[in-house]
Parts: structure tokens; sequence; C-alpha cells
DNA sequence: TAAAATTTTTTATTCAATAAAAATTTATGC
DNA sequence: GCATAAATTTTTATTGAATAAAAAATTTTA
């Protein structure tokens, strides 16, 4: 049974997040203030600070919420037979890239990037690693799919690569964001030259 | 020729860093103030914004001081006869994460983190990313070290091989600093893990 | 429907950050 | 060597994030 309290609260939380989600994209996230958010979500900027904790808070927030999303279309839109490992790390790249772009600029990502540091061990942060992972199982899933197509040797451990490429992966969209300069293509790139390199350290 | 200004800059500029150091140890990034600095350093809370920009830029500088620091010794601390790839990057690793829980606790290399992101373009910023290369590239020197001693194919480009490199073990540091739980050790074998598993990727 | 419980809002405070005016100190020309 | 010009710091004031406590409003329940 939900009742009328639990329901008018998702109603604020949604128009919350949702204001602050027009707002960030309008006008960035340092013009934007909370008392901003609160008035265009009808409620006062200490309840924003109560549901939410901080400016970061409601960011992180939105950005989860986007990112179930990917990850619930990412294991479909990923290429069923691309059978280089290269490529198929390049192509979640582009995803993930083409995802974040789609949804906010640079200049907030890094916001998310900072509030995912500081904020450490809170609950909005556990909920974003929590995404990470699960972004890094769809990888690992694709290895072990090459794996039993004999495309990469049985003796390697999936779950240990998938994590590998996904940190190297994230380590490039940091990248990617951190500089207004740095495009899509100069990533790929960048992930060709890791993986071509470290691949190529036991080959005979 | 140093006119007495240009040096009383200088000496404000070292008490201020130096002022903040003892605090941020002391009592931790958020519970120290700028005015508290500014006391400490003997000047105005509105200097310390004007030499450093904000607090965040304060520790950068700070950092960047120690950072250089870490560059001049570790060249010489590396072990000179490790010739297996895998241990020689873990013991990159090793003296990165010594160096950093020695100067600054986990908490405020978050701090450090979240603004080298959020202050992307600055001055501090490229001053930081310009060390984070020259890191990389003892790792780049060692892996041309272990090429011309026939240990990895030559064929293999030394330097996407030391970026790739130190990317992950940049990525498997900010995991260290992300959990207070999280030790050394933990961070030891997971980037051995993650080698093992990219190295045996083409393995025969 | 009235009391109790919960939640939001109001009010107030600290601190980071920024801007402009005022004051101080250093440098320079006579 | 002193008066003036230039540079730099400090003072003062303002906005906004974050937090805490009291007050007000609304929902629940008895």
């Amino acid at each position: 049974m939900t009742t009328l309290r639990a329901r008018q609260k998702e109603d604020r939380r949604n128009r919350i997040v949702s204001s602050a989600k027009t707002l960030f994209r309008k006008h960035g996230y340092e013009k934007t203030t909370i008392e901003g958010i609160a008035e265009a979500a009808g409620v006062s900027g200490v309840t924003v600070h109560n549901y939410y904790g901080t400016k970061a808070g409601v960011l992180l927030a939105l950005v989860i919420e986007s990112d179930k999303q990917l990850i619930e279309r990412l294991e479909d839109s990923l290429s069923r037979d691309e059978d280089d490992l290269i490529e198929l790390t390049i192509q979640f790249a582009r995803h993930i890239l083409d995802h974040a772009i789609a949804n906010l600029d640079k200049e907030i990502w890094r916001q998310v990037i900072a509030a995912v540091t500081t904020s450490a061990g809170t609950q909005l942060t556990k909920a974003y690693f929590k995404l990470d992972q699960q972004l890094a199982f769809v990888l690992v899933r694709r290895i072990e799919a090459l794996q039993a197509a004999g495309k990469i040797p049985e003796s390697v451990n999936a779950v240990h690569l998938g994590k590998a490429l996904f940190h190297l992966e994230n380590a490039r969209f940091i990248q990617f964001i951190s500089s207004d300069d740095c495009t899509q293509k100069d990533i790929e790139e960048r992930l060709r030259n890791d993986l071509t390199a470290l691949f190529a350290v036991r080959a005979a």
C-alpha cells in the first residue's frame, strides 16, 4: 500500500530531478542554483537539501536515472557479430560516449566525476558504482561469448579482463570530458593504441 | 633582478601553501577554512583567493609540489633488475601509493581528484597533468629498457604501452582513495589481475 | 473529528567565492 | 631623499551552498 505521503514524496523527487535536468542543461551547473531548482519544482530550497543533500547529489540522482537506460539498451546495441576484442571495446566506448553527450555536456560530466569521488560512501555514490559494475559486466559477457567462439583463450579470466577493459575505457572517458577539445575520434584512437600495445606484450 | 615585490609574493605563496598543508593534515579539508589558512599565513582571506582562486587551488598547488619530489625519486627507486612487466608496474603503483598516503590522507586525495576534473583547463590543472605525463614516461623508459633486453617484443609501441599501463594504475589509485576500506594490498592484487588478463588475450 | 506523527518551511548561521572601493606598500622620477 | 605614480593587499559587501533548529502545515490514526 502506497500512502499519500509516499506518493507525494516520490512526486517531489521527480519534480526536483526533472527541473534540475532542465536547468542544468539550459544554464550549466554553476549558474543553476538550488533555490532555482526548488522554485521550478515547487518546493523550498531546504527540501531539495533534505532530499539530495547537495547540489551534486541532485546531479548524481539524475545521472543514475539516465545511466540505467544506457545499460538497458547497451546489451542490445552492441553488434553481436563483432569477433575482435579491440573493436568490440571501442564500440562499447562509443555507445557510452554517445549516451553521455546526448544527455549532458562535458562541463556537467566533470561535476559528476567530482561528485562521485568526493562523496565516496554515500548512497548515491554506491548506486553509481553499482551501475558501473553492471556496465563492466556487459563487456564480461561478450568476452565469454568470444571465448566460447574460440576467439579468446579459455585460460583468460573473463571477469578480470572485462573489468580491466572497463577501467581503461573509463580513464579515456574522463579524459574525453576533461578537455573541450578532445573529440570522440581522439578517444577511439587512443583506446585502440592502448589495447593494441597491451595485447602485443605477449604476442609471439 | 628579483624585485622586493616578487620576493614578497613568493614568500606569501610559500607561507600560504605550507600553512594549508599543515591545516589540511591536522583538521582535514572541509574543516580547514580559507580564513584559517590566511590567518596562519599572515595574509587576508581575499589574498589567498587572489593567489590560488579556490580552496581546491591551494590544495592542488601543494600536491603539485609534492608530486615533483615523487617524480625525482621514482626513477631511482624503481628496481633496475625487474624484468617482468607485471611486477614492474605493480612496483610503480606501490611507490605512488606509498608517496600518496605519506603526504595526505584519502579524504584529501579525493578532493584532489575532484579539483583536477572540475577545474579543467586552468593553469594548475595543466601543471598537474604535465606531472602525470612525466610519471607515465618513467614507465615508458623502463619498457624501452625491457625491449632492449629482449623481454618485450620490439614491435610494441612503448609510449602507447606505458600510457595504457599508467591509466590502469591511475584507475586503481582512484579506487584506492575512493574507499577507506581498500588497502594497498587489494590494489596490487587487482592490478595484477588486470595485467594478467590483458596480457593473456593473445597468448598462444 | 481531534490528537499525534511526520514532513516541509521559515529563520538563522557559517563559509566559499567574487567584485569594487579603500588603504597600504613599493617603485620611480625629480 | 622625498613626493608621486603604480602595484598589491585589505576592507567591505554580496550571492549562494550547506547545515541546524524552531515553527508551521499536512497527513495519519485513534
